[in-house]
DNA sequence: GTTCGAATGTTCGCTGTCGCACAGACTGGG
DNA sequence: CCCAGTCTGTGCGACAGCGAACATTCGAAC
């Protein structure tokens, strides 16, 4: 590993004023996630606001039968954990860690402490709460309206942009799990992208060969998102 | 109409601190919401806050086909337009009234200026929208993994929630346009509950006969979400 | 009271996904 | 180098929901 674990990494702390980053930083623990790794579990109270670096988490929404359902994705554009600040400290979701990595720990109290200062942190916070927002309503459409096979196309373009190369090590199993349908499914779906050429892959490794086709493949909602994504996310904060 | 269109109503409105009460009252206006009325369109710039009163709003994601999926429901317990605060000022999702009735409407600088105090609004706004959030999670999953006879089941209880009586006014093809299906599967499945006894129904009103048995047939979703609901959202606000 | 439109009921073939069972194929550890 | 376990491929029958076409019933307006 060349690549020195910067927090600047995660976008939401790159955005952070000079005042609170010079606060933060000796705060931020640095921590290893590695694939599986279950950052909160629904309904327990959260002691940590989770800043992905090279990670991806993904958070499921579990029930009783223990089928699950991705609602939405983070990575290093963003923030997991936010019904700490939303007043809530807790949710009926998981979160896990779709793709290891590292990742920036950073105590409840701080954040909360923070966020209630009403300045720029807040706003940067809760912009991407929105965002995200707008992943989780187009996730229900597209599960509503949209086939396995644009579905999994849409979900590996929103993992892709959150990694740094385009290979992603990810079962097929795992993927059926995170899209909440049978692994079998999958399989048939990736296989036609392979036999198309847009995909390859091999027991858990898949790399994107070519990514604008495997863009108009996809439903219209991966789009929706992005375009959603980088009109509330400035890389800059403006204040 | 012996109801007074009171503020009150809206449990938001209600639950705000006296000081807040006196500086909100004159501004609040009361509006009709007459079934179908489009409160916000996607992407449309938010001029005020929607405070539902005896009137129910459907919050939709249109596809580009024209297709559509309810994400969430709001009535007298919440607010529509809640990336005015979050800071979006948009959001690419529409807003329609579901079921007629009043609802009060305050401007959006009024708004954010309390908001931006960080102080007790903010934050029971806040929490609305957590709840909000989990509402949308939810949807997400029923929507992949429930029957269509129990999302109804769960539609039907959750207008119910936000309505007086057990009298609901809306058409099966409304319901299908809000769930995101075609009409003839919500005849089916509303026939089934029509037989079961459950509810009665003819030309657009629907009355609820046996809530506990529809609460029983109903997928989990509801219960979860109504807890999330109670739990985030007290009748009082603690400060 | 008749008429017209809106609301509901019914049918049929089709497709996508499910659940299950099992068959290769590849890989890492002994 | 072989074995065990993981990952991927395949082939069923079942079924929910779709799309389209059409029948029926009710109610309100004229």
């Amino acid at each position: 590993m060349a690549i020195a674990p910067d927090p600047k990494r995660n976008e939401l702390l790159a955005a952070l004023p000079d005042t609170v980053w010079q606060r933060w930083l000796p705060l931020l623990e640095l921590v290893e996630l590695p694939l599986g790794q279950v950052l909160y579990e629904s309904g327990a109270r959260l002691k940590h606001l989770y800043f992905p670096g090279t990670a991806i988490v993904s958070l499921l929404s579990v029930m009783e039968n223990g089928a699950s359902a991705e609602i939405a994705v983070v990575g290093y554009e963003g923030v997991v954990g936010i019904s700490l600040f939303m007043g809530g400290e807790s949710t009926p979701s998981r979160a896990v860690v779709q793709s290891a990595g590292q990742g920036f720990l950073l105590p409840a109290e701080i954040v909360k402490e923070e966020f209630n200062r009403a300045g720029p942190v807040m706003h940067v916070l809760l912009r991407y709460t929105q965002a995200l927002i707008t992943q989780m309503a187009q996730t229900a459409v597209c599960n509503r309206h949209h086939s396995l096979d644009q579905q999994l196309c849409r979900w590996l373009l929103l993992s892709l942009d959150r990694l740094q190369g385009s290979q992603l090590v990810m079962t097929q199993e795992l993927i059926a799990n995170m899209l909440g349908v049978r692994r079998e499914g999958v399989t048939e779906s990736a296989l036609k992208l392979q036999q198309a050429g847009l995909i390859r892959y091999a027991r858990g490794r898949i790399v994107v060969l070519d990514r604008p086709r495997l863009e108009r493949r996809s439903c219209e909602c991966y789009a929706v998102v992005k375009r959603e994504y980088d009109r509330l996310l400035p890389a800059k904060l403006a204040t």
